[in-house]
DNA sequence: ATAACGTTGTGATAAAATTCACGAGAATAT
DNA sequence: ATATTCTCGTGAATTTTATCACAACGTTAT
């Protein structure tokens, strides 16, 4: 079987919402895959590699059949389990983070919030429930929480981070601009709000070209 | 002079975002390529190829002066006028970024912000002021903007975004979950947290493989 | 019947991105 | 002085990614 790469992962994850938003509002069964490269912005040669990939197959008259498309990427991309995640940081960013994972996702949730602040904790945010920092450790534990999101201040990111990783956390999505120091077999994405705008700034000024 | 792709567009904001993050807690005056290339995650080789698509030059004695790497990255990055950007949606998430943009960014600022809620507008937010969208064409043209930062529901996306480029928006930074329809000389960035994050859980689950 | 059409799946090809690897040269150690 | 040790800049090689292009095949129109 051909190997799937990374793009490869990143491109169906967009192939999938891109399905799941578009069923929402029309009752097509089916897409083409020039259809589906129109919503992702891939080609449609790519869109059909990468489901070739997968092993999926669609049928030349009517194109691919979208729920058993979208079931093939899931049985690829998700965990067994639900994903339970966690939080660190419920200022601005965090509050509004939580607030829209757990109305927006089916598949995965935010179950447990950490601050330091005491204002913030032991409280229920959609379902989620803040605790003080040092109940951290212990609490990713007991859930077997995989999977953090970080968002507190920069200064504080990487002592933080070490306890993710102490706690048994193998994946970060990190919204503090800095670079944390991981080990390798722990996968950091970093989204830098303000490297994202800049690269917006430049294309828009060419004409996106 | 070789061609600056749009990936290599893309590191070199990241190693300039490096290379102002660690100038601030360290005095070093100089970098190396290898020291640059584990802060954003490239390989050092390809640090040196995309700063010499710049046609800067470091020195095999001391690498590369931070400063002057910096600027010259910003001169071929940076709009010649600093960058006035106008955000849609002062939700949640449209407040957090408010707030965020205009506390860390030097080179650029939201400076207007637009609600459909009556409660949002005539506010003056870490020195962005808003106003209701109906206002929205004549601000975004007497203040000359060029991007905008997308922050409503997905509903009411796409009417929003014709607007916008009715308004002489080029770039837009979208954070709703919705593929935005636009011609093609406009640039649109998609920022999905979810299909980030269901990124973040794969590769967890794969040990960063 | 059968021709015309439009799509998938995929081998072959092209293009793009990345890494390799080494000459040149400055700094430092001996 | 000379050797040693780093690095940068970059041509060449390699690897990865994306596109091309077409046979195979079901559908629809005639
Ligand atoms: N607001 C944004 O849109 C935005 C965008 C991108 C990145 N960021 C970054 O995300 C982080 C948070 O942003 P914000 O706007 O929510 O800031 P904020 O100041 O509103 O919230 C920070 C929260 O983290 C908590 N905190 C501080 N230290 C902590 C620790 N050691 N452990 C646990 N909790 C701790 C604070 O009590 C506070 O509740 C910052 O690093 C910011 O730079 C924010
Ligand atoms: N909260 C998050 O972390 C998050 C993350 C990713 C994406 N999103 C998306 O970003 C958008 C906003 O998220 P939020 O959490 O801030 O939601 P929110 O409901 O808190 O805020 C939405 C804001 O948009 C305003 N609004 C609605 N229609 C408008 C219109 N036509 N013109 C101008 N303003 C209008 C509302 O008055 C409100 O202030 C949503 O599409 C959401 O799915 C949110």
């Amino acid at each position: 079987m051909s190997k799937i790469s990374k793009k490869i992962v990143e491109r169906l994850i967009i192939y999938r919402r891109c399905l799941i938003r578009s069923s929402v509002n029309s009752n097509n069964t089916h897409i083409f895959s020039h259809q589906l490269a129109k919503k992702s912005g891939a080609s449609s040669a790519q869109v059909r590699r990468d489901i070739m990939g997968l092993g999926y197959s669609g049928s030349p008259a009517y194109g691919y059949e979208i729920k058993s498309l979208v079931d093939s990427i899931g049985k690829f991309i998700d965990p067994v389990k639900r994903e339970k995640i966690a939080i660190i940081g419920l200022g601005n960013l965090g509050k509004a983070i939580v607030d829209y994972f757990n109305k927006q996702s089916l598949e995965m949730e935010i179950v447990a919030a950490f601050d330091t602040n005491p204002e913030k904790v032991n409280r229920v945010l959609m379902g989620c429930k803040s605790y003080h920092i040092k109940e951290m450790k212990s609490i990713i534990k007991e859930y077997d929480i995989q999977t953090a999101i970080l968002c507190i201040p920069s200064i504080n990111a990487q002592e933080v981070t070490d306890e993710l990783i102490e706690s048994g956390i193998k994946g970060i999505l990190n919204y503090a601009p800095i670079n944390l120091n991981v080990p390798l077999n722990i996968y950091v994405e970093n989204l830098d709000m303000i490297a994202i705008f800049e690269k917006v700034s430049y294309f828009a000024r060419k004409n996106n070209k």
